[in-house]
DNA sequence: TTCAGATGGTTTTGCCGCATAACTATTATG
DNA sequence: CATAATAGTTATGCGGCAAAACCATCTGAA
């Protein structure tokens, strides 16, 4: 192994890019661990939630929110329907457009899904001083607002 | 636009980790501009990093600490070498492996390009305030610490 | 009113990050 | 010495995501 000695990250870890970026592996890694057994993935199971919380919204609106491009947001959307979580069916007043609606079978396989994720992003942070776990998430935001001003 | 009224994301912001994958998608698209410049993805200039700091490495010692696959990095290592960054050569106990080494161009390119990630990096935390900057690195250790152990 | 431009949804295509499997050469071990 | 383990590599496939092109529909200005 190492017969070198130990190798060491000490420089990248500097940056707290680096860090953001293992800390959102290892999470993210968990998280589909906890998704699997309702068949959801990250992005599924988020625009399910949007969908429950907003009922009604179309599918450009929920590409908007989940920052994803609209033809990517087809594929999630089909998913969810075929498996008969949510309907598309389409909207009253622009023939263009579609309404997403969570059927009673997505309503109840979100409740299951959100007390699962619930726990494990609880035992995620379980670790970080309670204290500091507002002001983690307000840091959080306050980075993603500072990179998103530069897209401009 | 939204006829219905806004739409929310309340219950996904009730989580972290909603809030870090938000945060990295931003953070990391900043990245990406500021390596570009550098011919550099998030992963060349991360495996340049390590090499630098670590001069001698072997290619599966590497893919250890940047946690992917050493089949992954064997794409990495190729492109570095072949933009003459960084060189592969035989180990001298054991034959089977390789010993990784920065060239003079990539520890010249490395220092700029580490520059510029140090200037992106103090930009994205800036309204973070200062006293909460260190903690915020402990508690993203801390969470990247809690996924793993789950791993097991 | 009409027509050019914007918008909504979709399909197609391609890149990147990453995992898995399978293979060769070499080293370590029982 | 035979078997297992390790280092590097190649090939393949999947998921996340962007870009381009397309049709249907809506909007706004001449």
């Amino acid at each position: 192994m190492g017969t070198t000695g130990a190798i060491t990250d000490a420089s990248l870890r500097a940056f707290v890019g680096y860090d953001m970026k293992r800390a959102f592996n290892a999470l993210q890694a968990d998280l589909s661990r906890t998704l699997t057994p309702f068949g959801l993935r990250m992005m599924t199971f988020s625009a399910l939630s949007l969908v429950v919380e907003n009922p009604g919204l179309r599918p450009s609106q929920l590409a908007t929110v989940l920052t994803i491009e609209r033809a990517n947001l087809v594929v999630i959307v089909d998913e969810l329907e075929q498996r008969g979580l949510l309907t598309r069916t389409p909207s009253t007043t622009d023939r263009r457009a579609h309404a997403l609606h969570v059927t009673d079978q997505g309503q109840s396989l979100f409740a299951k899904a959100n007390r699962a994720v619930a726990d494990h992003d609880a035992r995620m942070i379980a670790d970080v001083a309670q204290h500091l776990q507002p002001q983690l998430k307000d840091a959080l935001r306050q980075i993603e607002n500072s990179a998103k001003q530069d897209d401009v």
